[in-house]
DNA sequence: CATATTTTGTGAAATATTTCACTAAACAAT
DNA sequence: ATTGTTTAGTGAAATATTTCACAAAATATG
């Protein structure tokens, strides 16, 4: 199985092919890329070469085609549909996010326990929790993003993970029980301080 | 120079810590830790051994005492004072948000270049980008997040470094530059979730 | 008190990841 | 055509990370 760090490098090459790409560049090479990324040229030629992903030697790669060709690679070339459950602060901010849409990502609705925050209208609707079952079946529903409190996080996981959701976003700064049959990926933005505080905290003992 | 994954470890093995203190647990083994962390034990141990945090043979681990070496690490034991750049989506989620304070991040204002989105009397304070700069020096910020859109991310980037921050999480979805005193880290929903629908797909894939 | 058991701490081994370095293809220049 | 230059592709080497496995310490047991 292929490492996170590879895949997330993919993501980078690509997003760095967008900006390429509207800047007019066609064909581009190893160490342009890697520059933009900020890897070696080697990674991102020993990347390409694991997905079998070739370019032309002296002639680089074209960009609209690589661009295809990581796409492909990584699952985007159908539009993903995804729901939130808990419409507190994070969950408001996903819903009202529109950068999602360019990425083929789209957020169907939102589930939350408070009738006060129900809203069927709105552009993403929020339904009542008990809808989310027959919500993900009925809608075939691949994504969930958990956006409530740590305490209820475990429980929104196992609705999610019966009602037939393959990947999960966890938003609760908790690390949560899963069946290997479903993947979670976790944004833990305490966590994310700490560590920043950390590499600063080193810097700053490096430096003297 | 330590890897992000091991310090990401150390703040999951606190996280889980602080679980089984609650539950009133006094001493604790690396393979319990490793159980609740989803690592091995001996990765436990070694993680604790290049810190030198030493348990004893048959003992194992005095639980507050660990949770007070990790806090040390990852320099947890003073108040850390941060500030949000953006007062839209996600840095008004962030500064409602009431759980950085129990992991010793203030949130002490936000900064906006929209004059409606001021507002100098709330609880955490919105001002006008152009007073960022006495701010971060006056009251010594070390932190600064961005939440801006990603064609203005840079431009704050540059703010902050100038100011005297010293760390900064990115929520905006683009590769920023910086020099190497000061510490980037990224979190990039989009990518995350791009991420996560990989390996659904790959674990569809090996299913068959 | 002696013996058995448990669990740490850590070199060594095993894996995984990244970088090196070179071959060969593609193209340009003459 | 010939020669030179550039750059992809890739095994091999170098590094980094994780796991193994076992000696030594601490504690329990009889
Ligand atoms: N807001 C942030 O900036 C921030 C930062 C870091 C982490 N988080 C984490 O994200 C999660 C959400 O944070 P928030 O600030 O949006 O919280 P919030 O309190 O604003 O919103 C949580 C929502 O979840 C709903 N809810 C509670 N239990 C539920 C259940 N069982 N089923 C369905 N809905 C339920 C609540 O009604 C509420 O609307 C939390 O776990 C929090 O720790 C948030
Ligand atoms: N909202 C989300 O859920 C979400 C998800 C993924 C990524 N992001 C990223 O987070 C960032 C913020 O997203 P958002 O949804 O909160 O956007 P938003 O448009 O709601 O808010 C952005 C805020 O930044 C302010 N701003 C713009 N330029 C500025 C400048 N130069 N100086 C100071 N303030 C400035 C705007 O006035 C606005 O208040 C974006 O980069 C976005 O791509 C957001």
């Amino acid at each position: 199985m292929i490492g996170r760090n590879c895949i997330v490098r993919l993501s980078r090459y690509k997003n760095a092919l967008y900006q390429f790409k509207k800047l007019g560049v066609v064909k581009i090479f190893s160490d342009n890329l890697a520059e933009a990324v900020n890897v070696t040229a080697s990674q991102v030629r020993k990347d390409f070469s694991i997905f079998g992903i070739s370019g032309n030697k002296r002639g680089g790669y074209q960009v609209e085609v690589l661009i295809e060709q990581l796409k492909d690679i990584l699952g985007k070339n159908e539009v993903q549909k995804a729901v939130i459950v808990g419409a507190g602060n994070i969950g408001r901010a996903l819903m009202n996010y529109t950068g999602f849409e360019k990425e083929g990502i789209t957020i169907v609705a939102a589930f939350d326990i408070d009738p006060h925050k129900f809203n069927e209208q709105a552009n993403v609707p929020i339904f009542g929790i008990d809808k989310l079952n027959s919500f993900i079946s009925n809608n075939k529903i691949t994504i969930g993003i958990i956006a409530v409190p740590a305490v209820a996080a475990q429980q929104v996981l196992d609705l999610m993970e019966h009602a037939g959701v393959k990947g999960v976003l966890n938003f609760a700064p908790i690390s949560l029980r899963a069946n290997n049959n479903i993947v979670v990926n976790n944004i833990n933005l305490e966590l994310e301080l700490e560590n920043l505080i950390y590499y600063i905290n080193a810097s700053a003992r490096t430096k003297e």
